[in-house]
DNA sequence: TAGATTGTTAATCGATTAACAATC
DNA sequence: TAGATTGTTAATCGATTAACAATC
């Protein structure tokens, strides 16, 4: 029983309603409730979640703080995860003011650069840092997650260190296709390509 | 022949490849280099890019600049799209003055906000405007693509009056589920949920 | 010409949906 | 009990891949 990729991109979603539902003093939600708010079939809802675990009840459906928890768990929200940023632009800044990373347990520790007039800025309490001290930073410090948002030539290298001490796990936010080294997991946020995608669909529909 | 939402997608990544490819002085490429570039298989890229027309030849591969023509056309490059941004949070600020835009034919016409001490700012050279004035501005510009990236509780009472004004794209940067009017097309980037599939698939790998 | 590589159909793979027995 | 709704299998749908004739 394989769990698609499909599938976990949308435990993110479930625990929303569920979270949503719980601080609201609702007591229990259908797979029905639950697919109508995000547009996906009761099927699917119920086909995802099961994939986990036997979350709900025949005839009355899921106990939404029970639900919550649950996803909170498989989605290890109460595990500290330690984030660092490559390049403080614009995106970079944006990302680690993000005022929902604490809540599923992300902390950004420290944040990368390579211009002058930016090394030393502070951004929500962090000082960033000058791009050659990520090798030494990488050996002192438990980094979980790399955030890829500055789009350089070194793009390449920059990866290879950080996979090379112990972080094999980028979210990457940067266009230009990079050598993944073997047994690294990239996420993608690719804002233009999203951007285009919306404006061919609405100049062809 | 139906054109799949996820050969729509890839088709900024095709543009992305042959333009690089066209810049750097590369006269032709075959659906095998773009294939290992982007981490797909050739025949993908064979049949994503005959659904549009037929751009190769036999023998020969892609003639890389033609490509990048082709694809810019077919992605409206070279038509002027009016952007307005809904919330000038970290968010908004960043979409704003992303470098890009402009690239690829977007234009930021205005930005709005509800909160008094933003409301005056000038972003970019564009003055934060009240989100009271919204209805008002529809009215006298033609937009194209609504950018939303400020969670308030009113998110549907602003979709309608975008969409009753003649703008049915929204570009969603909110995570919390709001009613999709008739007819809208709405491209989401949820930066949460992106982020907690890596972290899960980092966690279960 | 021979080698390379596309265009395009058919086969396969994988994800979603439908259906319904189980059971609260 | 009757109604509601899950858990779970089977059927369907849709996307990707394989294969190869066409042809540069």
């Amino acid at each position: 029983m394989k769990i698609t990729k499909y599938t976990i991109q949308r435990l993110s979603k479930y625990q929303r309603i569920a979270k949503e539902c719980c601080d609201n003093g609702t007591e229990r939600i259908s797979s029905k409730y639950i697919s109508e708010k995000l547009g996906l079939s009761a099927s699917q809802v119920r086909q995802d979640l099961n994939y986990f675990g036997t979350f709900g009840q025949q005839g009355y459906g899921y106990n939404v703080c029970a639900l919550y928890d649950n996803l909170s768990n498989i989605l290890g929200n109460n595990i500290r995860k330690n984030i660092i940023i490559i390049g403080a632009g614009n995106l970079g800044r944006a990302i680690a003011k993000y005022k929902y990373l604490s809540r599923y347990g992300f902390k950004i520790i420290s944040i990368f650069d390579n211009k002058p007039d930016m090394i030393g800025v502070n951004i929500e309490n962090i000082i960033v840092d000058d791009i050659q001290n990520l090798e030494n930073f990488m050996k002192n410090n438990q980094v979980d997650i790399c955030v890829l948002t500055a789009s350089t030539k070194t793009i390449s290298d920059i990866v290879n260190i950080v996979k090379n001490n112990g972080c094999k796990a980028f979210w990457n936010f940067v266009e230009t296709p990079f050598k993944v080294p073997e047994g690294c997991i990239v996420e993608n946020i690719h804002l233009m390509d999203s951007l285009q995608t919306l404006s061919f669909n609405n100049s062809n529909s």
